[in-house]
Parts: C-alpha cells; sequence; structure tokens
RNA sequence: GGGCGCAUAGCUCAGUUGGGAGAGCGCCUGCCUUACAAGCAGGAUGUCGGAGGUUCAAGUCCUUCUGCGCCCACCA
C-alpha cells in the first residue's frame, strides 16, 4: 500500500498510459477463446486536430470498450485514419503555393509524394491525441485508408461492383468547384445566406408578345432550352407549345407545363436550364430537352456561348445584362436574400455542371441496409437516429463517387485511344475490347467515404479471409455523431452486405453534439469550440471524460466550466476518501475475518443494486445515467454516510472484530466502485486500484463486478434508512437551534417500530449527529425540556432549553406538512378507480403512508397540546 | 420545402414500460469536526412553454398552438 499525495493530481495519467502500452494490455487477438466484443473507431481525418466532438466520441467508446474487456471479453477497439482526400489535397495545395508551385507543374507523381510527405509531417498528430484521453485502442491494429491493404480493398470492391453493373459511368449534372476543378458532392455544399440579385428578364415569344421570368445567373440564360410553367396556370394556358426566343444565341425553345413550377412566385414563368441547374436537369429529363454546356470547367464561357465565348461568368453576367437592356428585354432588378451554394473548403460558389463521373447505383443495395433496421436487426441507442438512417435509405440516389482530385484511390479504369474501358486491380496489358496496348488510366479518384464505407473489414484484411476478419465480424458498436449517418453509417451497412453478406455493426450509439455557452454547435469552422486538450492540461483525461460522461454524451449538451470543475472536485473526493481509508488500513490484515455490521451489510447491498443498475445502463448505452450513479454513490452514500458511519469502529479498540469488519469492507467496496468507475475514469482508478492493493496488476484487466442475489439485503436498508432518516432529524433541530458541531448533544429516540434497529445504531447517532449519548426509552419525554421531531420509525427528543413559542410555529409547519400528505394518501385511497386498477403493491404502499403519516401527525398534535 | 428534435428551479441539464418533481452551479445559514474548504451540515426556489384530449392517475401518451435548434434540400 502507498501514500497518496494530499490532493488529487493528474500528473501521472501518461505515466499509467504508457505502462498499459508497454503491458500490452490493448490488444486484442482473434480465437482467444473469448466472445469477441468489436468497435471500429470512426476514422478521424488525418489532417484532422482532436475537437471537441472526438473527445466526446472517443470517450463514450472506451467506456463501452473497457467495460466489455473487464467482463472478459475480447475486446477490440481498432483505431485508424481516413485520408480526407479532398481537405488535405487543399491544404497542399496551399503549402506548395507558397513556394509558387501548383499542383500541374510539380505533375502527379511529385504532387502525390509531397502530399505523402506533409501527411507524415502533419497527419497523426490526432493519434497522438487520442492517447492523451486514455483511449484504449488496440494501436497495433491502427489502419489508414491509403495504407496498402485498405487500398488493396478499394480497388476489389470497385472492380466487383463494376462487374457486377453496380458502377456505370455518366452524364450527370454535378456540383462544381470552379476553384478546386472538381466535383465535390451535396455534402460538401455549404448553403450560405446572403444577399443577391434577382434580374427580370422577357424573351420574345412567336406570334408576338413576351414572357418574362426572372434569374439569378443570367448567365446560363445563353444554356436555357426551355421555359416553363405551370400546367393549370391561366395567364400561360395560351403560350404552352409555342417557341420563345433567346436573343443572345438566337435560340428557339419550347414553353412546357410542368407542375414543379410555382406559379405563385415571381411571374410564374421558369427559365429551364438543364445543363447548369440540377432541377432544370429533371424538368429537361422530363421533357426530354437538349443539354447545353455553357461552361468550361473554369467557370468562363465556352464555345455554345456565341459572342461570350472566353468571359467569366462574371463578365458574362455583365455583358448580357447590357445586351437585352439594349433589346429593351431587360426589366428591373431587385435584391433578394438568397442562398448560395459554396464549397465548404475554399468557399467559392458552386457551379452545377454536365460532367461523366462514375456512379455507384444504389438503389438494390440499399434493400438490405433498410431491412436490417425494419427488422430491428440494426439497433440505434435512440429511435429518432433510426427514423433519420431509414428516410436516407428511402430517398437514396446514385451515389457520384469520382472525384477530379489527385489524392486518393485512383479510378482503375484504363482507357484505350478508341475509349474502350478496361476495369483491372492492376494497370491490363491491353484493351479488353480492341487489344490496343496505348492505355491512359482514368484521372480520377475514389470519394474518400468510399473507402471508408469498407471500413469494418477492409481494416480486418478483407478481401483476404483473415482470421481476425472472421471472428471480429460482425462488429458490436459504431459509435459516431449524427450528422455521419448518412455520409458513413448507411454506406458501411450497404457495403457491410454487399461483400459480407452481413451487416457491419449491430448497434449504433448516436452521441450528442457538444454547444456552446450559447447554444450553438461547437465547430472547426466557427472557431467557438473549446480544445479538449487544454482540459486535459489542466485537469486530466479524468476529469474530461468524467464531464462527458456525466452530462449524458448520448445528448445535445451545452460545455460548462462549472461541470468540468464539478468533475474535478468529485476526484479529489475519491482521492481523499482513498486517502481516508488506506490510513486506516495500515495495521490491515487480510486474513482477519469478523462479521459485518449493519451498516456493512447495508453499503454492500446498496453497491449490490448499484452494479446492478450502471451494468444494464452501460448495457443499454445509456451512459449518463450509469455514471451519475456511481458519483452519486461514491459522494453520498460511501462518503457522507458509510465513511461516517465506520469512523467510531475505526477509532476505537484496534484488535476489536467490528473494527477489523469496518477495514476489510471499507477496502472491499472501495475497490467495487473503482471497478465501476474505471470505464469513465481509467487513470485514477488504477492509480487507487495499486495503493488499495497488491494482488492484481491493473483494474484493467480485473474482473467487472456481479450482482449477488446473497448480497441483496432489504433489511439492513430499511433500518439504515431509518437511522439516516433520524441523524437527519436530529441534524435538523440542531441546524434549528444553531447548536456548533463541537457542541456534543444528548439525545433520546423513542422507536414506534418493534425492530430494535435503534439500539444497535447508537454509535452511528453518535458519529454522525454529533451526540455524547443516544438514549433509548420505550416511553416518551415531557417535551418542555426538549426539542421533539417525528420521523418513520421513532420519535427523536433532544433535551434542551425549549423555546416554547419556536417549538410551537416548528411543530405547526410540521402538522401542516403532514396534513397536506395525508390528505394526498387518503384521496388515493378514497379514489375507486384508483383502488380497482393501480397495482396491489402500490396501494399497499399507500396504506403503510396513511398509517405512518397518522402515528405521525398524532404525535406532533400532542407534542403541541403539551406545549 | 423534406426529415429529426427541444421547451422542467436564477443558469446548465437529468428524469426509458404513466403512479408522491431531481442534480450540478448559483443563492441563504452555520462550521477550518483529526480523508477532503476542490470540503461538511442545514435551507429557499418550479402553474414541468400555452390549450385541449386519453386515463383512476400525465413532466411522461395523443392532438393543436407558440417559441427555438439540428440535418438535408431550395427559390427559376
Amino acid at each position: 500500500m502507498t501514500e497518496l499525495n494530499r490532493t488529487y493530481d493528474h500528473s501521472r495519467e501518461d505515466e499509467i498510459y504508457s505502462r498499459w502500452m508497454e503491458k500490452g494490455y490493448f490488444r486484442a487477438q482473434p480465437n482467444s477463446g473469448k466472445k469477441p466484443y468489436t468497435i471500429m473507431i470512426p476514422p478521424p481525418n488525418i489532417t484532422d486536430k482532436l475537437h471537441v466532438g472526438h473527445a466526446l466520441n472517443n470517450t463514450v467508446q472506451d467506456i463501452l470498450i473497457r467495460t466489455k474487456r473487464m467482463q472478459g471479453y475480447e475486446a477490440l477497439w481498432l483505431p485508424g485514419t481516413d485520408h480526407a482526400a479532398i481537405s488535405t489535397e487543399v491544404q497542399v495545395v496551399k503549402a506548395i503555393a507558397k513556394e509558387g508551385l501548383t499542383k500541374e507543374s510539380l505533375g502527379r507523381d511529385a504532387f502525390l509524394e509531397r502530399v505523402w510527405e506533409w501527411q507524415k509531417e502533419y497527419g497523426g498528430t490526432i493519434v497522438k491525441q487520442l492517447k492523451k484521453l486514455g483511449s484504449s485502442c488496440d494501436w497495433d491494429r491502427e489502419r489508414f485508408t491509403m495504407d496498402e491493404g485498405l487500398s488493396d480493398a478499394v480497388l476489389e470492391a470497385f472492380v466487383r461492383l463494376y462487374d457486377e453493373g453496380k458502377i456505370y459511368r455518366g452524364e450527370r449534372l454535378v456540383n462544381w468547384c470552379v476553384k478546386c476543378q472538381t466535383t465535390i458532392s451535396d455534402a460538401e455544399v455549404e448553403h450560405e445566406d446572403g444577399e443577391g440579385q434577382l434580374f427580370h428578364f422577357k424573351y420574345p415569344v412567336e406570334g408576338g408578345g413576351f414572357i418574362a421570368f426572372a434569374t439569378t445567373r443570367p448567365e446560363t440564360m445563353l444554356g436555357d432550352t426551355a421555359i416553363a410553367v405551370h400546367p393549370e396556370d391561366e395567364r400561360y394556358s395560351t403560350l404552352i407549345g409555342k417557341m420563345a426566343t433567346v436573343p443572345m444565341v438566337n435560340r428557339q425553345i419550347p414553353i412546357v407545363a410542368d407542375s414543379y413550377v410555382d406559379p405563385a412566385y415571381g411571374t410564374g414563368a421558369v427559365k429551364v436550364t438543364p445543363g447548369h441547374d440540377p432541377n432544370d436537369f429533371e424538368i429537361g429529363q422530363r421533357h426530354n430537352l437538349s443539354i447545353i454546356n455553357v461552361m468550361n470547367d473554369d467557370g468562363s464561357i465556352n464555345a455554345a456561348g456565341a459572342h461570350y465565348n472566353g468571359l467569366t461568368r462574371e463578365d458574362a453576367r455583365k455583358k448580357i445584362i447590357e445586351e437585352m437592356t439594349s433589346l429593351g428585354l431587360y426589366i428591373k432588378t431587385e435584391k433578394i436574400n438568397h442562398a448560395k451554394g459554396t464549397h465548404d473548403r475554399c468557399h467559392v460558389i458552386v457551379e452545377p455542371l454536365i460532367k461523366l463521373q462514375w456512379f455507384l447505383k444504389m438503389d438494390e443495395l440499399a434493400n438490405p441496409a433498410l431491412e436490417a433496421y425494419t427488422s430491428g436487426k440494426l439497433k440505434f441507442n435512440k429511435e429518432q437516429h433510426g427514423k433519420v438512417y431509414a428516410h436516407w435509405l428511402n430517398i437514396i440516389k446514385d451515389w457520384c463517387i469520382s472525384r477530379q482530385i489527385w489524392w486518393g484511390h485512383r479510378i482503375p479504369a484504363y482507357y484505350c485511344p478508341d475509349g474502350h474501358i478496361t476495369i483491372g486491380k492492376t494497370p491490363p496489358e491491353k484493351c479488353a475490347s480492341c487489344g490496343s496496348t496505348e492505355l491512359s488510366q482514368d484521372e480520377d479518384t475514389l470519394d474518400t467515404w468510399f473507402s471508408s464505407a469498407l471500413w469494418p473489414f477492409s481494416t480486418l484484411g478483407w478481401p483476404e479471409k483473415t482470421p481476425e476478419l472472421k471472428y471480429f465480424y460482425p462488429t458490436n458498436v459504431l459509435a459516431t455523431a449524427q450528422e455521419i449517418i448518412f455520409f458513413w453509417v448507411v454506406r458501411m451497412m450497404i457495403m457491410g452486405y454487399k461483400f459480407m453478406g452481413e451487416l457491419p455493426f449491430t448497434d449504433v450509439f448516436i452521441n450528442g453534439t457538444v454547444r456552446d455557452e450559447n447554444g450553438v454547435k461547437m465547430s472547426k469552422s466557427l472557431g467557438n469550440g473549446i480544445d479538449p486538450l487544454d482540459v486535459v492540461e489542466k485537469y486530466g483525461a479524468d476529469v474530461l471524460r468524467l464531464t462527458f460522461a456525466s452530462n449524458s454524451p448520448e445528448n445535445d449538451s451545452r460545455f460548462h466550466w462549472d461541470r468540468v470543475e464539478f468533475s474535478r472536485n468529485f476526484m479529489n473526493k475519491l482521492w481523499n476518501a482513498t486517502r481516508f481509508v488506506l490510513m486506516n488500513l495500515e495495521d490491515y490484515s487480510e486474513n482477519a475475518t469478523a462479521p459485518l455490521e449493519m451498516e456493512d451489510r447495508w453499503i454492500l447491498s446498496r453497491l449490490n443494486s448499484l452494479t446492478k443498475e450502471v451494468t444494464e445502463k452501460i448495457d443499454a448505452h445509456e451512459l449518463g445515467m450509469a455514471t451519475q450513479k456511481i458519483v452519486d454513490f461514491i459522494w453520498d452514500e460511501f462518503c457522507d454516510w458509510y465513511v461516517e458511519m465506520v469512523k467510531p469502529r475505526l477509532y476505537g479498540d484496534k484488535e476489536a472484530p467490528t473494527r477489523r469488519a469496518a477495514q476489510h469492507n471499507l477496502r472491499r467496496v472501495l475497490i467495487q466502485a473503482l471497478k465501476l468507475l474505471h470505464p469513465v475514469s481509467p487513470f485514477i482508478t488504477e492509480d487507487l486500484f495499486l495503493a488499495l492493493q497488491d494482488k492484481e496488476e491493473t483494474i484493467m484487466l480485473s474482473p467487472w463486478p456481479e450482482y449477488s442475489k446473497a448480497l441483496a439485503d432489504p433489511a439492513a436498508e430499511k433500518a439504515i434508512e431509518a437511522i439516516q432518516e433520524a441523524v437527519r432529524a436530529i441534524r435538523n433541530i440542531r441546524a434549528e437551534k444553531q447548536i456548533p458541531p463541537s457542541q456534543k448533544i444528548s439525545v433520546v429516540i423513542q422507536p414506534t417500530t418493534t425492530e430494535d434497529i435503534f439500539a444497535k445504531s447508537t454509535h452511528i447517532v453518535k458519529s454522525l449527529a454529533g451526540a455524547s449519548s443516544v438514549e433509548i426509552r420505550q416511553e416518551a419525554l415531557e417535551l418542555k425540556d426538549a426539542v421533539f421531531a417525528a420521523i418513520g420509525g421513532a420519535n427523536i427528543y433532544v433535551p434542551l432549553e425549549v423555546d416554547t413559542e419556536k417549538e410551537k410555529a416548528r411543530l405547526t409547519r410540521e402538522k401542516a406538512k403532514l396534513q397536506q400528505e395525508l390528505a394526498r394518501v387518503e384521496g388515493k385511497l378514497s379514489n375507486q378507480g384508483f383502488m380497482a386498477k393501480a397495482p396491489e403493491s402500490l396501494v399497499a404502499e399507500e396504506r403503510e403512508k396513511l398509517e405512518k403519516f397518522t402515528g405521525m401527525l398524532a404525535k406532533v398534535e400532542t407534542e403541541l397540546s403539551n406545549l
């Protein structure tokens, strides 16, 4: 047994973590004979720095994995990172720009070398930071989406999906970033509200007259191929089917009827540009309109824009307004609030463009993923998240999986000069169609999420049939944030069923969002987040973890430093409680056995219930509840009550069996409580565990406590409850009478129950209520010299000089309170519906209360009249 | 516009088969009681957003209104 510092400090966390790593406690092996329990870390971007969401998410996972490890499972928590294609590429492009270099000037291979260098230098920060949190990942199995094995899995998946016709190449309107020269997924488009201009124009219509419309993007008028109106809009019914003219390019376009158009908005007529607007694209599909792309990849106008060829989109806009004005076709410009789609990395306005892209057909693949949820095989910690998951699957569209960037898995498609496509994991020697040996590989790479979608099995060795894969797949829990449900959870489910024939995990834990003090989500882009490592630095990882865990990580929450302080205070409390126990174990002998007292059996019974509750709550992924219960037990029941109850025994005769029993039980209860707390606060519990015993070398692998029926002791619980009530009553009297703690008082207890619990517990009352003597008497005391209090099991008399007036007021208050309670109970018992339909136990409980309150009221009334 | 939520003590939040309203912080009172002042004991504070409904019983279930939040989409 070791000496502990006077106050808690977290300086030993790194040392403890290193020891765990050296000992290999985090490692998990297949076929160990134990049951597997697996969690896959949601791969953070290799470029990420730890932010508050990561910290919360990892706290959740570590709690789950540590619990299962202690419960004897072969617990694997597999860590890793993804290559964050777009974000990384953007950052490296920025970095080389400082040297005056561009991607193109470097060339593909040299650029990729720079990316690897860059990621070696800056990547991996997050991994170190996760270790600071105490994350018990199996770091030997750490993976990276761009490493050899995972890259092989990506190619394998692509080839298989292509061979089955699930992957196709198609022209699609995609979000195009003119700065990054890449398509971006819908997800990467940020909608920023801002002031915009709505330009009103009119086109001439055949047979005379005009049709007016409005647009925020005049430059796309060059690609207009129709005007659309609502089919039931009477204003335009005569115009439907007629042709209008786009003057700049002198194009004849039809006026079509489509119910997409909102007749109430603007003029009720919409220009249709299928080449540059997603909704127009859909209208175009319905009416067989031609698609005209008027823009180059850099956003400038192309040859389809006639005399605007070569202008930037901004210049073209100005010139078009000028031309329309000169033709008398310009009406007006109004200012509007306008949501602009911008690229979330570079904030340049997104341009919808027609491009040849690779797509993954989702409809059939999505079926088993949806079925898994509806059948209950896939469970979410909250039903609301399951709904979101199902919603996404119900409206799923084909997934554009190609990206026009270099950093990532290059699409394994090879083209011959005739444009035939040959697909292969390795570069084919000749074209599969024409035999040409002049092959060039597709320039595009795959969406990062494509590789992430394979994560649950690619990290375990797929497509190889490894023992790991067989043993650990499907995994148990996937813990992530709600905005990732569509991006990642849905896609992992789809790929899991596709390639493994089985779902990748059975439980999804969606953790809440951490907000700042104003209730705004903490995010990197807003910069309103706290740095979790600052908290670790100042307070320790245990404190950070307890703060998250005790504040229901499954719910949204605000980050509050008050809570951090509270967590720290709790650590100190626990630390000092252990110091106290250790101080009293100096002459401890493990072999000495002694019969347990009532309070010992009480705390054991309470701890036993706690063990059951905590285990159940953790299993049910209700971590907030579990944590709060542990904290309450340690602070309230153990420290504030049990330790105080046991003090007189500890300070008594050294060799007394009752003292030996107290020593034994203090240690036993504390160790078990530490075990329950360990998943939440691993470091302090390890430290204290090692100080309290020397048989086991770590708490991490120490068996998780189990509920034992034999330890449940309702009688002891009831007895101690009565004593607690008595103590509170006496403390109340002391507070009201302003008796300082140093002044001892004498107490007379008149039990109203037949059990002699008070006679057995005078040492407790003395210690906790500051009594010099506790007398148990069957007959009542004269009240004129004593303050009286009635509790459930006894009447309490504290002999003091009584201020009659004050005492009268106090008893009157007491009487009113009791009368109120009685009225409620009586009301219930006279309620026929209640008596007929309420469960019997509830009725019995109410009857018991009736009896109790009646007795107490009678007593108070008697005392009142005696005054 | 589509989807998912939230509204409980001054503040931040718990409250999971419907059965006497809770915690932390803050506030008031008294204590440096030999583990802990990062502490101990005691205390005050709520028409559980409004209105209906189901039920013997509603913070908890249903409907509706009001005010917020998040995700996705979007105005030609």
